[in-house]
DNA sequence: TCCATTCTTGACTGCCTCGTCCAGAACGGG
DNA sequence: CCCGTTCTGGACGAGGCAGTCAAGAATGGA
């Protein structure tokens, strides 16, 4: 009854995210992200909203995402809790390492450039961290259960421990550190975990 | 000989690194500067050069202030070591929480927008980072000294360790993370690491 | 006092960017 | 096969931006 979207919805909102992701909000214009969607700016603003609304619709999207690949990687059986957060947290310090680009997390790059001016990116950096803590609890609670990490320790406080940390191996992958030191910034928080 | 300035450097230094660090680089205008500094754009231009030049200045300052800062609160004899190290990640958390103005740290703010787009200010990122985590190594190696710390651990990895919840804990607290989360997190660092 | 020199101011330029708008295109129901 | 509706693309306008410039002001030495 009317003419059909001819791009698909997913695909612009990551070629406007990788956009975002480059060089932040502020310096990314909209005549190339329309230009790397490969939409004409009407079309772009009638599917999308203003600049603010098409970012903070990639922002929450690329938060969602991350949350889900948290809880694939830390999800699982009980007794293979511990090793599995070994190898989230080494994984987070290798990727950061590795990163070629080095535009970092766009998590933490939106946050840093718009969360306490923008109460919509602060809402959904704080439910995002929120959200990993609590994968990250699960998988401590876990793997105490499975005798590998201290019982009497609270998982929560461990927890918040192991998200610093993880934010901190990001922030310090931003600022050029070597791999070699976010590797081991990974291990030695690993090896303080109090073991029973 | 020639007309004198009638400025002071360092006062128009500081009002010019606020609105970078309140706004961003890149959303910071430098017509906002120059009302902010009481200067006229000629005397912006001409005494500190173009945006980025500018921004580079205050970015250097105000890394080097932060690092005079971190050596200060650490240095001190052997004795007292673990105590200072205790008393500033404690007051870096609380700093973090009770910033009102949420603009977070502007060393952060500043690597998570131009670090990989500008290698002045990477390069800037590194040199902190690196020097903050010689601060630490010193002060977890004296610590070792005084006995308050495990002897055979590196203290190295330690400080490495601790630079990295200390970035955490600022990139959190510029998430809305509260108070206690923050506090908790800098609690439970300086409970893990590891005693005699 | 006069002059060379440097500093100050803010108007000005030219480019850039957001967001709008409209003429035309693609669709599907009737 | 129409026709109402929605989508498309890019030209356009209004305002914002960084950086320049020229005219005048403040200084110390001669």
């Amino acid at each position: 009854m009317a003419r059909p979207r001819s791009f698909d919805e997913g695909e612009v909102l990551r070629a406007a995210r990788d956009q975002f992701w480059s060089i932040g909000y502020a310096a990314a214009r909209v005549d190339d992200i329309a230009a790397a969607t490969g939409l004409g700016k009407g079309s772009l603003y009638g599917a999308f909203g203003d600049k603010r609304q098409l970012f903070l619709r990639t922002f929450d999207d690329h938060c969602a995402e991350l949350v889900d690949a948290v809880r694939r990687a830390l999800d699982g059986p009980e007794a293979g809790a511990l090793e599995r957060l070994r190898a989230h947290v080494l994984a987070v310090a290798d990727a950061t390492a590795s990163d070629a680009s080095r535009r970092g997390c766009l998590l933490a790059k939106g946050t840093a450039e718009l969360s306490g001016q923008d109460p919509a990116v602060e809402a959904t950096a704080r439910r995002t961290f929120a959200a990993i803590e609590e994968l990250l609890t699960s998988c401590v609670a876990g793997a105490q259960r499975a005798g590998d990490i201290k019982q009497d320790e609270d998982p929560a406080r461990l927890a918040g421990l192991l998200l610093a940390v993880l934010r901190g191996i990001e922030a310090l992958g931003k600022g050029g550190s070597s791999p070699d030191s976010l590797r081991s910034i990974a291990e030695t928080a690993l090896a303080v975990l109090p073991r029973p």
